[in-house]
Order: C-alpha cells, then structure tokens, then sequence
DNA sequence: ATTCTCTTTTGCAGTGATTCCATAATGGAA
DNA sequence: TTCCATTATGGAATCACTGCAAAAGAGAAT
C-alpha cells in the first residue's frame, strides 16, 4: 500500500495523489474523489517519512522540558500538543532529567528528525547546543531564559504581577504580617518571585519581619518543614504565600499539625495552580501560571516562525492571575482585640 | 552536510559511511576512524527520514495514554521514555484525552510515521483501530487490555494480590471494621478492585458492613465526598481502603475536618503510589503499582517483537506491593473498651 | 482550421540514507 | 608466481514522496 497503488487503482499518476492528499486546487474534484476512495480502499497512509525527505518539512516540533514528573509540566505537554494536533503538527517530547548529557542527546535526536521547530522549557541549556540549532535555521523558543533574536523568540512571565495580586489581596483581607516561603535560591525563577514579594511589600510600606522569611525547595517537603519552622515562633504571620504550590501544600500539613485552621487562623496562597490546588482541602488559593497560555504562545511563535518565514524572534508576556479558592480568609479577629 | 559529503571528505563511498555510522564490522579500524573525524569536522547527523525510509524502521515507539495530567501517567511515560532511550529509540507520546475522535487521529499519526511498536496504556481502544496495527504487522502491548496473540502482548496487573497484601497488613494491626471507597464502575479496573477487596474479606471470615463500601471518582473530590458519607454514619471504620491515591488523597481531607487523626483515629491506604504520596502529611500507606515496571516491560516486549521477530505475544504479570508510611497505624485502644 | 491561452495532469529528477551485488585488494597456500 | 578464498569498498537500485517542467486537453479568439 505506497502512493503508487493508489496511483494505479485511482487510474492516476502518483503526483496526483499527492496532490489530492495536500489538498491542492489544481486537481479536478471528479479526480479527486476518485483518488481518495482508491486511499480508502486500500486504507492507504501516506509515509510520514518519505514526505519529510521529500519536502524538507517534517511536521515534527520539539518540546525539551526538565522532568515530566514536576506536575508543572504535564499540563504544558498536553497544551502544546493539543494545539501542534490541530495544526496538523506533532510533538516530539523530550525530558532532560535536569542531565546535561541527556540534554545533548535530546538535542541530537530532535536534529535528526528534522524538526521544524523546538520549545526549550527548561531552565538551563547550553550555549553551543543551541548555537546547533540556529545554525540550522531551526526555530527555537524560550521559556523566560532567552533574549529575542533571529529565530528565536521569548516568552517571558511576569512573576511580579502574580505576587503583586496576591499580596494586594491579602492586604485587602486586612492581613500585613505576611510570611513568605521562598524556592531554591539557584532556580532563578524561585529568586525572581522573592524579589518581587520584598519589593511590593516595600511599595506598600509594610515592613517585613524577617523571621517570616523562609526557605524550601518547591516540593512539599521543603514547604512543610519551612512551614514548621514558621509555626514555631513566638510572633506568627497571619497569612503566608508560597513560592510554588507544591510547597504551598507541605505547609498545609504543617498547618493542620499545629491544630490551626485554614483559612480561619492562617491564609495561604500557592503559585502555578497545578491541577491539585483545585482538591486539596481547602481549595488553594494561588496564582495561575497558565500552562495553556504558555504552550499556546510556544507553539504559535514557532509555527509561525516555520511556516511564514518571519525570522523575526518576539518577546511574548505572560500574566499570572490570582485564581481565589477556599485557603484565604479575613484576617482573624483576636489579632486585633 | 550529508552523507555524500562525509563520504567524500572521507575519500569513501557512501556505503561505507553508512557501514561505519551502523557499526558493521566489515569496515577496516582506520577507514571507521577517518569516516568517524569527517562526520565530526562535519557535524553531521544522519538524516532520520531517509534512514527510515530506506530500511523501513523508524526507531519510534508510540505511546497512547488516556490524559497526561492524570498523575498516574507522566512517571510512566518518562520511565518508558527512560528505556527507549537507552536502546537507542524514541517515543512519539499521544494522548487520547478519552476522546474516539482524538484516538483515531493518534493511530493515524503513528501509522504514518511507521512505528515499530505501540504501547497502548489506555483503557479503551475499538477493535478496527487495532486491527490497523496488526494489519501492518506492528507489534503492541496492552495494558490489562487484552489476551496474547500473534504480535500482541498483555502487561497483566494482579489487583488482587495488593489489595490482599492492604487487608492483610491492616488486619494485622487488629482492624477489622474496614471501609472501601471504590472507584467509577465504569472503569474494569476499578471494578477488580472493589471485588478483591469483597473477595479476601470474605476469604478472613470478616463480615463486610455495607455502610463501609461506599464510591469515588478516582479523583480527590469523590474521595472527600465519599469519606464523609462514612464518617457521618453512626458506626465508622476504623480503616480505610481507597481505590487509587487520588481518593485516599480527597479523603484525608474530609478526615481533618472531621477533627480526627491520621493514623491514631483512622488508617488510610490508597493505591498507585504516585509520587504525591510520600509528599501528604501524614505520608500515605499505600499499593506501589510500578509504572516503571510497566513501562519497562512493554519497551522490551515492543523492542524485542520488532528486533527479534518472535511474534508470539507474551503475558506478563506486575505484582504491586504494599508501601508502608505514616498513614496506617493500629487500631485505637478505646475501640476495645 | 489554426493558433493561443489556460487549466489539469503527467513524467521525471531529486531527497538522503540503506543494502545488495559486483569488484578490487589482500593474504595465504600451492 | 599464480591461484583462490576472504574481506573491504564502491556503484547503483531502492524507498515513497515532492516539486518542477512539460505535455495534454479544452475552449476561445483569430
């Protein structure tokens, strides 16, 4: 079952089934039709492969993320390919495992398939393999770690504005003693997200208790232990918010440790809104980092890229949003009496 | 950069570039070493389309999963991801989103790029859509979903032995008022669940209180739910089984609200053992269903159908087991007074 | 009837590897 | 030295499709 069968049975010559498939409009409908019941007779695929060798085009989009188990991502994945789906396009997913050597094979598997464009989601990646793709004029686009430039382009997160709104509506719950647990210090999207809550608190002319300060290493581990620490002071916040919701929800377990109630006695706010924030108990509030928007702006960028020409790299922005469920409340009244 | 150029930096045929690139032994050391610099001085990846199209393997495995954000499936697909990689494969993931529609654009897309193997861990799949693959002799693995047969093989889950291994562990604590929150009755799976659990209840002459067995969604609101319904009840478990984690997960939290204590008023086991787990507060006792050992398996029966040419289909059974953590404790004294 | 234009269709030359078959080179035995 | 058996290498067909140039029709205009 090759295009020639088809040919033969369509009483055709085999560029006019190729045509028939890539819907030219240079094929007379009569021999159209003639041609695809000859494909269905013979439950006739087109071979992907010989297409690709044939045109240059291979329909193919590399999508480079660190670990797929980081809950952060599997909605990204799905986003993108839902959207590379209906362009006809489809996903070649590769996890780097935080492993610069794996890095490199994924790289190396996603030149040889002659990918049309590639999705680099993770933090870190080396100069000179990136320098292998544009120099194959292969469309590349960044998560929040590139400047644009030809080829490339770059969308950037706007982790302020996120915190901002969260901070804001704490302040509008009547909270000021607000804790704030930290990521990793070597992520630099983990710095970026303090930086922004020091700054806005200082903006509003709130100061900080440092020992409201804390650390963890967005997992849930980190956030219960940073939580337990928070807990264990004499002088309590009234309201926290977590550098990513993983952590968020260890510290709701330090939380229910200490007999407190959320949001009663202490509000609490993630950041990412992966899918689970919706069923923990309470719902958590936090801030939506859309992995749609994100996997949708990707793909366009590089489809785009790919498809018109247009070499230009752009910068995209995304905006987080306060996403309010059942973790934050008034601030309690005993604290005031 | 392709293969003739190699060759004629080489001052070789391109069939012998082809011969050292596949390590055939039929090449002298020195001409492999003066091929091998070219390629480098080069940098030249061979071109998988073509590499594909002329000896008709592709070096892809398809992997369709129902939904990618269910947390059961990304350890899964990075493990099989993990395995292909090794031998030297890729894996083209598709996920169906439960939607026939989407399940059929999927095949197509693997059909196209002429799989060597599909792994299928979907529950559902028509019969005319398998019949494609095997039509084209391409060997799958099932899921739980299907009898061994020319080219097909099955990855046989003993539900039954974790959940016996649950009771067990719990009846060894002393309880023996023992709820079960079953998943959907759609889903077979679930349904081999619930009836293990009724099974080896009935096996320890335990009298299984039908205000006990009560039914989620396999998602963490049906859990919560279904939790409280049996706590509102004037006689309670002492124990709880859930169908998968998700649910254990939902009913901790109706567990706290109820102001009681994990493992000292209630024990709680899920089943999965997703990577959630070790990360609630308490950690949650629960059956390990490696999808690693899946994933393992399906690679290497895919892997080897296709290199081997034994087309016999194999089954192959994954025994779960028990993980025990900070959920499951012995039965309160005050329940023996 | 002939020429010209325009559209539809066809034939054919790539596309980049693999692989079979033929041939050249090498080395050992006669 | 010659012959033969190996073994390494080259040449060319092949894979399934695309894209271009050219042919073949079908009308319209002359």
């Amino acid at each position: 079952m090759n295009i020639k069968e088809v040919a033969r049975l369509a009483k055709v010559s085999t560029a006019t089934v190729s045509r028939t498939i890539n819907g030219s409009n240079k094929v007379t409908p009569e021999t159209a039709n003639r041609v695809r019941k000859a494909i269905e007779a013979l439950r006739y695929y087109p071979n992907t492969n010989a297409r690709a060798l044939g045109s240059g085009r291979s329909s193919l989009y590399g999508l480079i993320i660190s670990d797929i188990t980081n809950p952060f991502f599997p909605e990204l994945v799905k986003s993108f390919e839902d959207i590379a789906v209906q362009h006809g396009q489809e996903v070649l997913v590769a996890n780097t495992n935080y492993d610069p050597h794996r890095t490199e094979i994924c790289v190396g598997r996603m030149l040889q398939r002659k990918v049309d464009g590639v999705a680099i989601m993770t933090s870190e990646m080396d100069k000179h393999l990136i320098e292998e793709f544009s120099h194959r004029n292969i469309p590349l686009a960044f998560l929040d770690t590139a400047t644009p430039q030809k080829g490339i382009s770059n969308i950037r997160v706007n982790y302020a504005a996120g915190i901002d709104a969260a901070v804001e509506y704490l302040l509008g719950l009547g909270h000021t003693a607000i804790g704030f647990i930290a990521g990793p210090t070597s992520l630099s999207s983990a710095r970026i997200r303090k930086r922004a809550f020091l700054n806005i608190m200082k903006r509003k002319g709130i100061q900080v208790d440092d020992r409201f300060l804390e650390q963890g290493n967005h997992r849930t581990d980190g956030g219960h232990e940073a939580m337990l620490r928070l807990l264990n002071q004499s002088q309590r916040p009234t309201a926290v918010i977590a550098s990513n919701d993983l952590t968020a929800i260890g510290a709701m377990g330090a939380i229910f440790e200490h007999g407190l109630r959320i949001p009663q006695d202490i509000s609490l706010i993630g950041f990412d809104d992966i899918e689970l924030c919706a069923f923990t108990q309470p719902a958590l509030t936090t801030v939506r980092l859309s992995r749609q928007e994100i996997a949708k702006l990707a793909f366009r960028t590089l489809y785009n890229t790919h498809q018109l020409e247009n070499w230009d790299g752009a910068e995209y922005v995304v905006q987080p949003v306060l996403v309010v469920r059942k973790s934050t409340g008034p601030v309690p009244e005993k604290r005031w009496s």
